[in-house]
DNA sequence: GCCAACGTTGGC
DNA sequence: GCCAACGTTGGC
């Protein structure tokens, strides 16, 4: 069982449109980077806790309590000429690029990125570190457990 | 829109 | 395999 903290664009997919979602279940596509592949590929198991972040938008922060509901499969994108995920590299037989399903379990208060960098118990988050771009990034049982008690 | 930081590409 | 050039991310 491990955590994670994954980046979403709400203008893409907010943690309102997963909550809305059948099952309150999203496909995750479009990593296009083999840093987080290979977590998602290596080491994302079903049941893992997923803090579900919004990034690029006026106010980024967590937003929202998720988990992993699936193994990784192909992500169908890379195969689709209309997609901007797009990947003339990939084929069906040599997929490169991954998706899983994750499963929103909690639209909470948003936790902006500004006050996560206030709380001694976070420094060390992965995603606080400067010029860290990644879009799934590990987080510790102790940062869960931090985070989920500020956002109760 | 700016720009720092990081990732990827491709010539050599 | 190096590294310059270019592309992307994402906060501000």
């Amino acid at each position: 069982m491990q955590y994670w903290l994954m980046k979403s664009e709400p203008d893409e997919v907010s943690i309102d449109d997963v909550m809305a979602s059948p099952k309150q279940t999203t496909v995750w596509f479009g990593v296009r980077n083999y840093q987080a592949r290979n977590f998602m590929r290596d080491q994302m198991q079903v049941g893992d806790g997923v803090l579900f972040y919004h990034s690029s938008c006026p106010e980024p922060g967590i937003a929202g309590l998720a988990q992993i509901v699936s193994t990784p499969y192909p992500d169908a994108s890379q195969f689709d000429s209309n997609s901007k995920y797009y990947d003339p590299k990939a084929t069906q037989e040599t997929p490169r690029w991954i998706s899983i399903d994750v499963q929103g379990t909690q639209k909470t208060r948003l936790l902006p990125l500004a006050e996560m960098r206030t709380i001694p118990a976070l420094e060390d988050m992965v995603v606080l570190q400067k010029g860290s771009r990644l879009s799934i990034t590990p987080v510790t049982a102790a940062q869960w457990k931090a985070i989920v008690k500020l956002l109760k």
